[in-house]
DNA sequence: TTGTATGCGTTATCAC
DNA sequence: GTGATAACGCATACAA
């Protein structure tokens, strides 16, 4: 067992002081042609590295972001994560990862655990614990620390702070117009309690697709959940109870499932039924028919979110003044599979 | 901005010294009830935490893991992250995650990089790059220095660490069992280079079961495809050339796939051709008919993993000797769903 | 050109 | 009971 070695040992071995070593390491001018010479082979040959964590003490900067999502057996917050993952790894930092498992209390527990000290900066999305409890002083808190942070994707106007999102209500807005296109009269909607931002939003889309277009807007056509799980019964009660020739879902799971009941009472897709769903994620994919979904562009989300993150981190905030703060919002796009065709046609 | 208070500020604005505030938050019983009383009291009133990194740099411990996985965007890798996460919070752990995106060179960089300091133990799952190179000298390094190391999943005979598997050649076995016991008999298999440790073992669980049952072993009923990647058009051209009544699919995908092809062909499942998929999946849940899965157990798996792991940086391991290393071996599980049925009745 | 001293925030040993 | 001091590994301002 070769245990790591340090500057001291180097700086002992070969007779020189650590601050020596220290700086022929740095390729420092200030150190001798042949001492450097001498220090750096011997580093290589040990294969001396610097230990991360002195080096964080010292420049107080850890180069770890932190990620906390709700989930991550979900493929929306798997794509967004690899984004930032990939995008960070590029300016030489890591990424430590928490599961607030959709639980107010357990995001603010790992967001503390990371503040002192362990991260340079965060990025996360809401647990749906935090949304319907509204609480956000743990945000407040380590902003007002100085600690940058950046939200994406499930968001809160109650806090100052850069923020990546789709615009969900375009999404809606697209796809209801596209069923309006498509010939479709009876549009129903799958959604959950509008305290989830993204929710809210998407619903909103909705409802501005169908008043803009003369359509009436039918509280009987939406069905809603109180929280983001399935619950298949009370899909299979409502298209067995609601006559829809359409149907728009929040997230792919919904519209899945929604298929697939759909499918054993005998309705064809997309002749007498059509779907779409938000969420492009593989399960839209692999759908018989493939199911068509507002792609969020989760790797980009992500990607963007860690590059606004760390160029917080790394300009020197002197500037004690207001901070400005940007909200980056994508244009969601529709990738067109099976679920849908043209009604009239 | 009110920055993160020291101990020193403490001592500072109550006029006693480091070392005493120090001891009193740790209620040692050295000082006395008064200044005890009067520090915590300060302490809780200004929100006082140690900072995570000197107390790393102080004791050597981190409290991190690292885990490397080849992907993050896989439903399985995304499992038994979700229980290393799991159990790690509550042993006061966090998990930092890095992504060899398949590579041996960012398998080795991402080690690498870990290693010096930031973490006190690894899990991860071999790259695609890593086992064909078979290269695995970063491993090497690692255990060397004395750092614990668990693999899962996709491991190696080279490397002396704990290890976590599956029994993958008897969940082979019993999926094809599974196959003759329902009649069939022309069973195809679609796997991918043999380098992979899962492939061969599955690839082996298949053969032996047909030979068990005096069948025979014919090369032209097996698929086998380079690496993880999905090739649609090899799929179609195999079950076009192919008669074929049973599938077994080293992973969901190339099953996912392979069942939308057949369907498409006009070939009805179960009835004319049945499926079984390894890493029972969310597609193969939400699939139709539903895909029947070898289920790995990611999430029993990654538990498992970080529970080893821990237990080996926690032990101090003032025994320098012939260290004991151990392989768990977990049992598979047969998931019935829609995609197979006993064709003879 | 090289070395000394100091500090990052904490803990632990030892002296008072 | 309390505090000074050293140490973790590194970086750097300042001496020599």
């Amino acid at each position: 067992m070769k245990k790591k070695i340090t500057l001291k040992h180097i700086a002992r071995e070969l007779g020189v002081s650590i601050s020596t070593v220290s700086k022929a390491l740095k390729n420092s001018v200030e150190i001798g042609a042949d001492t450097k010479e001498k220090i750096q082979v011997y580093a290589k040959l040990h294969n001396y590295k610097p230990n991360n964590i002195a080096v964080s003490l010292k420049n107080k900067r850890t180069k770890n972001i932190g990620v906390i999502i709700p989930d991550i057996v979900h493929h929306f917050f798997t794509t967004v994560l690899r984004g930032i993952e990939n995008y960070a790894i590029t300016q030489g930092y890591n990424v430590i990862v928490c599961l607030s498992d959709e639980s107010f209390d357990k995001e603010v527990i790992n967001m503390e655990l990371l503040a002192n000290g362990s991260i340079d900066g965060f990025i996360m999305a809401l647990s749906a614990g935090t949304q319907l409890k509204g609480d956000y002083n743990h945000l407040k808190e380590v902003t007002e620390q100085g600690i940058p942070l950046v939200l994406f994707d499930r968001v809160t106007n109650e806090i100052n702070c850069d923020k990546v999102v789709i615009n969900d209500r375009e999404g809606a807005y697209q796809a209801v117009t596209k069923f309006i296109k498509d010939g479709r009269t009876k549009i129903a909607m799958i959604t959950t309690d509008e305290r989830f931002s993204v929710s809210r939003d998407r619903t909103a889309g909705y409802k501005q697709a169908l008043l803009d277009n003369n359509m009436t807007y039918d509280e009987r056509l939406i069905l809603k959940f109180p929280t983001m799980e399935i619950d298949e019964k009370a899909i299979e009660d409502f298209f067995n109870t609601t006559q829809v020739d359409a149907v728009l879902s929040v997230n792919e799971i919904f519209g899945i499932a929604s298929m697939r009941f759909v499918q054993t009472i005998g309705l064809r897709i997309p002749e007498d039924i059509s779907f779409i769903g938000f969420t492009d994620g593989i399960l839209s994919k692999y759908a018989s028919p493939g199911l068509t979904a507002v792609a969020q562009h989760g790797e980009l989300m992500g990607e963007i979110a860690a590059q606004m993150l760390i160029e917080k981190i790394e300009i020197e905030v002197e500037v004690e003044e207001e901070e400005i703060y940007v909200t980056r919002i994508l244009e969601p796009t529709l990738i067109e599979r099976g679920s849908t065709r043209n009604h009239k046609s």
